[in-house]
RNA sequence: GGGCCCGUAGCAUAGCUGGUGGUGCACCCGGCUGAUAACCGGGAGGUCGCGCGUUCGAAUCGCACCGGGCCCA
């Protein structure tokens, strides 16, 4: 053991620990110790490699972290295998933003080939950079094979997935809408659209009915460019809707419009007047027929046969009749599907109208709003400007658009029901993450496009013919080869696009554009990382995953997309346990966002605390599942604490240095608290006391991490470290670490100190890897294992603890505080002693308590004596007081006379009278309880104070003898700081004088009180003396005013 | 618009199978002084987001609303 001197520095240990880590490569000694152990298989859930982590990324892989550590000191072989997610559109994009491309022309121009090795090296580069940073939270996990899902094998999980969902009867093709991105020309999820404020037009349409002369229907919509693809108008059939005359400019025409809206509509379109002729509901409406305003203009629409259609999520607003566009809403496209109308798409994937749209061909959609307005004529009713929620491309911020396009889908609804089921398998934490929110998202789940028309990413392994309709899914890169009697080694565009593979009709089969949905790759992960399906030995041993965790946001992502995945390929869900936690919000709650510039780094917080500050910070803050609010108050506080636990850690060390203290050990040299399970009935009770709450604590903690509940078992620590250890057990030991004989109490102390940091360690060691790492470092014996970490996990030892020793030591603490209340009340300083302390209850736990644990409670109070007084108090006194709305009325003027004689009278007496006899005479006058009101007095130099189910009262009267002892406790205080003034070591002695001149103190100190004084400062010679003599050059002399009484000492060093 | 979660003193958080609201930090006052740029005690501070309901009694149960978060539309 060494001395630690300096208060905790985080940097400088976190630095020493991490060396430590990587000169001696104790994560790989670790994790070869558990080689061959019950395996935990654990799945990382990839980050994406955009190169960067955030305060959410790291609270997510601390999390991770400390359950792994955890589970490792349970003696697991932990499956820590860290995993990157490296394909993608945000990697396509940030590539196109560096080489300046505008489309994918410019993708195309450049070269498919050397455009995806450049999102490949950005992949790996960025991979590599948080896995540096990764490292720097003191994560062990491994990342110097993580595995990535740009490698051939993982390539291959997912095409072997596709052609397991093929062979089920799962992958379809066909027309669907969806979100496309014009700019990046592609589907994307609904996931990957981003919503934020946009301003679009407001049109209001009229819609020519057939056969009904200047008559018609009033829509609305914000995309006027989607009215070339209007086929229909739906209604609700239980609304009413109003057919009016209305007069514009002297013109007049007749129009449909819901009937609470009809006065709004025409203030809109500006009309003059306008009279209701009728109402119907709209079921009436239903199976009317219309022209579009724009079938000059669109050719196509001459063809449709336009009618009102029913449809439940109408609402009246606008104008109560709803514009239906099959090609371009998903919503319209259900009603399409219901009611068998045709599906118009004019517009292609980069959202150019085609020639089908007629006069608006080879038009940008969003700049064909104008010409479509314009085209309307005289049919647009009203044109206004709305901001309103529009989603965008999550990474290019382009307006989305919705169009009917040709994708790959995955038919969830077929898998549904065994999802379902498969959730309610799976172990949540908390059980509503999975029971109520996964459950509901799945519920509603609806097929799932997997297609993407991009680049970076995995290649769909769909072979169509050319000839004859037949497709082929490929599974393995080596089913490929084989088809196409080729030699690929890389999966990747463009190298598979050019395989092609002969049909058995003799025509050729080639590879469909697309690639897959970037979280159809993750989806794979708890079977990729396994090197399944190339290998299937380890899938065996491990599958599927006994723990993931990620946060809230993955329900919809990786939770969903691993089951959909796992259910195709396997029929069942790839985890057993799935921890969900929440996301880092700032101080008021808000997301952190560089826009709002609230975005606290994981770096700056280290960089002030430290990584163990950090951490026990982000799992303590709040449950897991809860958003974290972060706070630098609560960061500081947790820092302060982890200074404590150095502070309580380093102050036993100079006095075990000096006795050179070895704790006892097992035969082999290794320490497992051989001492106090060998003496545990023979110590005191205070050491038995905090090893019964240090067991507690460990059993404590390792239930909480099993069940998700990281807040309640850092909390636990952190306040046994603080309550238990620094605030109660070091001020109850301290006196007995500075006996200078080799006391049997000391060596307890000792033995009990030591103890209770390694238990505490072991139990910080998963959330706090580097200061435990330091602590136990210090404190190991030769024989023990390197590092804390390869410690098997302490549970708590139940033969240690108790319980009830917990509860009677509650009682004294509770007696403490009010001690110290009742004492400050009557001024007596805990320096001077008092003579009696008495604890007035009716508690059988409060007696037993203060009886059994008398010596440490008469210690504690700095008491001759504490007396338990069950009931009342006798010595405590009573006073009366008289009751004058109750004299008057029955004494009348003699009432100041009664009022007199009640303050002339004993207090106790009268009350015993009344309480006795209901009544008592005095003075002639006959009084009764209304006269008067009794109240408990205190006697002379008592002060009490409320503790848990008693009252304390401390006796302050102060004799010869306690106030020699208090001024001599004074005289030590004062020579203990003026050593330290000198910076005298502890063992150091030296020689003092007090000059007193107060003639009576002085004679309370000297002769009676300079032998114990001498001792406890460590003076060779101590004199009280009358009058300081001439002023010494030598060592320091300071005058004092103690209690009002003068002082002057003067202490110097002895030679040694 | 819908689902889930959260909303308790200045800040953070416990209590939430109903019975007079705890804790930590910060603040103020005091104590201790061989852990000392530490430690301890006390005090003040709360319409338990708002409203209605169930109940003898609600922070706790129900409903509606407001604010925040995630997800969906």
């Amino acid at each position: 053991m060494r001395e630690v001197t300096s208060s905790f520095n985080a940097e400088e240990v976190e630095a020493k620990v991490r060396s430590f880590w990587d000169t001696d490569n104790i994560y790989a000694q670790v994790k070869a110790q558990h080689a061959g152990s019950p395996p935990w298989f654990f799945v990382d859930g990839p980050p994406y490699t955009t190169g960067h982590i955030h305060l959410g990324t790291a609270w997510n892989k601390l999390i991770k972290d400390s359950i792994l550590r955890f589970r490792r000191m349970q003696g697991y072989d932990v499956i820590d295998r860290a995993g990157y997610d490296m394909h993608g559109l945000p990697i396509e994009v940030r590539v196109e933003q560096e080489l300046g491309f505008a489309s994918k022309k410019d993708i195309e121009t450049y070269g498919i080939e050397r455009f995806i090795e450049k999102c490949k090296d950005f992949a790996i580069t960025h991979k590599e950079i948080m896995s540096d940073q990764f490292r720097g939270l003191g994560i062990w996990m491994d990342f110097t094979n993580p595995y990535q899902t740009i490698t051939p094998d993982y390539v291959e999980a997912a095409w072997w997935t596709l052609k397991r969902a093929e062979e089920k009867g799962l992958l379809e093709r066909g027309y669907r809408v969806v979100n496309l991105c014009p700019r990046c020309e592609t589907a994307i999820a609904d996931s990957e659209v981003e919503y934020s404020d946009k301003e679009d037009p407001s049109i209001f349409v009229k819609f020519p009915l057939l056969d009904r002369e200047n008559e018609y229907l009033v829509i609305w919509t914000t995309t006027p460019w989607t009215l070339p693809a209007n086929v229909a108008v739906a209604v609700r059939d239980d609304f009413t809707y109003a057919r009016v005359r209305a007069v514009r400019e002297g013109k007049e025409e007749f129009l449909w419009i819901g009937e609470p809206l009809v006065e709004e509509v025409l203030r809109k379109g500006r009309y003059q007047d306008f009279i209701v002729l009728e109402t119907v509901t709209g079921a009436a409406l239903i199976g009317m027929r219309y022209r579009s305003p724009l079938e000059e203009q669109v050719p196509i629409q001459k063809d449709i046969e336009h009618r009102v259609v029913f449809a439940d999520y109408v609402t009246m607003e606008n104008t109560g009749l709803v514009h239906i566009a099959p090609g371009h809403g998903w919503d319209d496209s259900i009603v399409g599907q219901k009611e068998g109308l045709v599906s118009l798409c004019p517009v292609n994937n980069a959202g150019i109208f085609t020639a089908d749209a007629g006069i608006f061909a080879g038009t940008f959609v969003k700049d064909a709003d104008p010409a479509v307005m314009d085209a309307l004529g005289d049919n647009l009713l009203a044109k206004r400007k709305i901001v309103h929620r529009y989603g965008h491309c999550w990474r290019c911020k382009t307006p989305i658009i919705m169009i009917s396009t040709e994708q790959w889908f995955i038919a969830i609804p077929k898998i549904k029901d065994k999802m379902l089921s498969e959730i309610a398998r799976v172990k949540w934490q908390p059980d509503w993450a999975g029971s109520a929110r996964f459950h509901d998202f799945v519920a509603g789940a609806r097929d799932w496009c997997i297609s993407r028309q991009r680049y970076w990413g995995i290649p769909i392994p769909v072979w169509e013919c050319d000839s004859c309709d037949l497709r082929r899914v490929i599974g393995t890169v080596a089913e490929l080869n084989e088809a196409a009697g080729t030699a690929l080694t890389d999966p990747h565009r463009p190298y598979v696009d050019a395989i092609t593979i002969p049909c058995t009709c003799g025509g050729t089969m080639r590879r469909v554009d697309d690639i897959f949905d970037v979280w159809f790759d993750s989806a794979m992960a708890s079977w990729a990382t396994l090197g399944y399906p190339r290998k299937t030995a380890e899938f065996e041993r491990l599958w599927p995953a006994a723990f993931i965790t990620e946060g809230q946001d993955q329900t919809r992502g990786w939770f969903y997309s691993q089951l959909g995945a796992s259910v195709i390929a396997f029929d069942q869900a790839p985890y057993d346990t799935v921890l969900m936690h929440g996301f880092a919000l700032d101080a008021e709650g808000r997301k952190m966002s560089k826009s709002i510039g609230n975005v606290v780094t994981p770096e700056e917080v280290v960089a002030k605390v430290g990584v163990d500050v950090l951490r026990l910070y982000l799992l303590s803050a709040n449950a897991p599942w809860d958003d974290l609010k972060f706070n630098w108050e609560g960061v500081r506080t947790i820092n302060r604490t982890i200074n404590i636990l150095w502070n309580v850690y380093r102050f036993p060390l100079p006095y075990m240095i000096l006795d050179a203290f070895a704790p006892e050990t097992a035969a082999d040299g290794t320490w497992s608290g051989e001492y106090i399970r060998a003496h545990h009935s023979e110590m005191p009770e205070e050491d038995r006391w905090i090893i019964s709450r240090v067991n507690s604590l460990a059993a404590q903690v390792g239930g909480d991490v099993e069940s998700g509940m990281l807040h309640k078992a850092t909390r636990a620590s952190l306040t046994c470290i603080l309550e238990d250890v620094s605030r109660w057990y070091v001020q109850l030991v301290r006196p007995r670490m500075w006996l200078e004989e080799d006391a049997q109490e000391k060596r307890e102390a000792y033995e009990t100190m030591y103890y209770v940091m390694r238990r505490i360690c072991s139990a910080l060691a998963p959330f706090a890897p580097h200061i435990t790492e330091e602590i136990y470092g210090n404190l190991r014996t030769s024989a023990d294992p390197a590092s804390i970490h390869m410690l098997p996990w302490f549970a708590g030892d139940d033969t240690l603890i108790d319980a009830n020793l917990e509860a009677k030591m509650d009682v004294i603490r509770s007696f403490d505080d009010a001690v110290a209340t009742a004492r400050q009340d009557g001024n007596r300083k805990l320096r001077w002693p008092i003579s009696d302390t008495y604890v007035i209850t009716d508690s059988d736990t409060v007696e037993t308590a203060i009886t059994q644990m008398n010596d440490l409670a008469c210690q504690r109070a700095n008491s001759r004596t504490v007396t338990v007084v069950r009931g009342a108090w006798d010595r405590m006194g009573c006073s009366a007081e008289p009751v004058m709305r109750g004299i008057g009325p029955d004494f009348g003027k003699d009432g100041p006379k009664v009022k007199a004689a009640i303050e002339a009278a004993d207090a106790a007496a009268l009350k015993k009278a009344i309480d006795r006899d209901g009544e008592v005479t005095i003075d002639g006058f006959t009084i009764t309880g209304k006269h008067i009101a009794f109240s408990e007095k205190l006697p002379e130099n008592i002060f009490a104070a409320e503790m848990d189910d008693a009252t304390v009262c401390v006796d302050i009267t102060l004799t010869q003898t306690l106030e020699g002892e208090g001024f001599a406790r004074e005289v030590v205080r004062r020579i203990q700081e003026m050593r330290r003034q000198l910076n005298l070591k502890m063992k150091d002695f030296i020689t003092a004088d007090v000059a007193i001149t107060d003639m009576r103190v002085q004679a309370l100190l000297a002769g009676i009180h300079e032998q114990e004084i001498a001792g406890e400062v460590r003076a060779t010679s101590l004199s009280i003396i009358p009058a300081a003599g001439e002023t010494k050059s030598e060592g320091l002399t300071t005058e004092w005013d103690v209690e009002g009484v003068q002082m002057i000492i003067h202490i110097q060093k002895s030679p040694a």
